[in-house]
RNA sequence: GAUGCAAGUUGGGCAAUUGCUGCUCUAUAACGAGGAACGUUAUGAGUAGAGGAAAGUCCGAACUCCAGAGAACAGGGUGCCGGAUAACGUCCGGGGGUCAAAUGCAUAAGCGUUUGAUUAAGGAAAGUGCAGCAGAAAAAAUACCGUCCCGCUUAUGCGGGGUAAGGGUGAAAAGGCAGGGUAAGAGCCUACCGCUUUGUUAGUAAUAACAAGGGUCCAGUAAUGGAGUUCCGACUAGUCGGAAUCAGUGUAAACCCCACCUGGAGCAAGGUCAUGUAUAAGACUACCCGUCUAUUUUAGACGGGUCAAAGUUGUUCGCUUUGUAUGUCUUGGGUAGACCGCUAGAGUUUGAUAGCAAUAUCAAAUCGAGAUAAAUAAUUGCCGUCCUGAUUAUUCGGGACACAGAAUUCGGCUUAUAGACUCGCAUCAUCA
RNA sequence: CGGAACGUGGCGCAGUCCGGUUAGCGUACUUGACUGGGGGUCAAGUGGUCGCGGGUUCAAAUCCCGCCGUUCCGA
């Protein structure tokens, strides 16, 4: 597996993951409560990570969602080594809580990472 | 050269690193009984990877399904004329209306020419509805003030009648204006303008130009009466009665009339395979006639008719299916995985020909997204454009670079949009 | 992606079909009266770009066109 990469695997693609992080799932907000995080500890012993990047109509127009969604996805991936020592499978979830486009119309990567590394250590802490 | 307007084109570039999706490979590895071949997965290499609006979903089509998708009505849409097109509410060309400016003619009303803007613009002399408030009167209307005549009265004025020129109301008051006429007035009469009818010419047509006709005639101060012409109705069939004889205004994005178009749903359409639930619930299960077979009653098959149910997604007709078969129809439940549909097409560019143009025909070349909780990117550096701070004939900083993201595919419309370029027009400045 | 409905005082609605009278109702808010005070009742009052922009009309919340926003449905 590629130290940065995030290929198909890796991220959640069945309705049915969806529903089990959805329904079940526990939330954690970063600070400054930009972004939140939804996951869900599955008990298997299977040793992968799964995520997805889920963010609402409300938030801005397409092509705002698609940067964001962009931004995110290249700051999990850069920073995926944090949540390695895990021995279950993970589901997670990101999606902006305050971040929209009447606050925000340039996005860069910069002002998400930060944010997204924050979630990620609250989350190896809660395992 | 600057500024403004209008039209069109374009929609930052290069490199490095790290990634994603599709396709290709005599590539490498693992797995599948596994040597070859094949398949799957991973890795590697190569290659391609958002728009002019991809948007809004406002129109039009292609394509697919609905067990005919037929007819009539209803409903919906479009609306100057002609052309283009697969089609359109789109585009092109032509003509008309309205408004503004300039200018010419005219006493005026008005008419002509040029330029610009705008125009959902068939029919208001087929019918119906509506026109609040104000105003005397609002649609075959009407006399409030005024004005004229007659009667009464000392007079102020009162009563009767005429009058739409003037005042006033209103968005709108029943052609305009000048002269004649009159008791006063009025198309009451006349000229001009407008309106309208018919004809000719030009044009495929909308329409335009030109010509002719249309406000009747007689009597009367006037009201009015008579005559003529046209239309309608009645009957006793050639008389009687009624209406008209220069606009009965506006509204059809009110009903409506006319012409043309129109079945419904939409790629989450639809098809194949896999997985999987519960043969779950409900409705219909009628009658007559004829023929044939077996024959005691009777039963079965075929054909026809009636009836019932369901479908035909508004109604009717018509049509189709079913009516004792482990049948048909309706409702409900379950699956959310894979593949096909899925991208080469009414495609793009160039040239020639036809056409005023939209566009068409022919020839040559060319094209490379196809995802599905959804790829097409992120960061950095340099260059480009703009803003700004310091320094000052040069350099160093800082910031910004639009609107916006394919989801079956096309043709349009509408809306959003920083900057750059091209052509044309107008104004100003400078030089020759 | 496709298809539908709705937008009127702070809140919930009527009026829109078929244009005209003052845009109305409940609740909330303000003031006053009744009460020793509160609650409650009664009376009076405030508050509206009728989502936005054009058009038709003498006149538009209402008719027509274009935008904006919200909600719902579809394997």
């Amino acid at each position: 597996m590629k130290r940065f990469g995030l290929s198909k695997k890796e991220r959640i693609k069945k309705k049915n993951d969806f529903s089990r992080v959805y329904n079940s799932g526990k939330i954690i907000y970063s600070n400054g409560r930009k972004l939140k995080a939804i996951f869900y500890l599955g008990e298997d012993g299977e040793k992968n990570v799964k995520v997805a990047f889920g963010i609402s109509k409300k938030a801005g127009n397409a092509a705002w969602r698609n940067r964001l969604r962009r931004l995110l996805k290249e700051s999990y991936r850069l920073n995926k080594e944090i949540l390695s020592e895990q021995n279950n499978s993970l589901y997670v979830v990101f999606s902006p809580n305050t971040l929209n486009k009447k606050k925000h119309p340039k996005l860069y990567l910069r002002d998400v990472e930060a944010d997204v590394v924050d979630l990620l250590k609250k989350l190896r802490n809660n395992l």
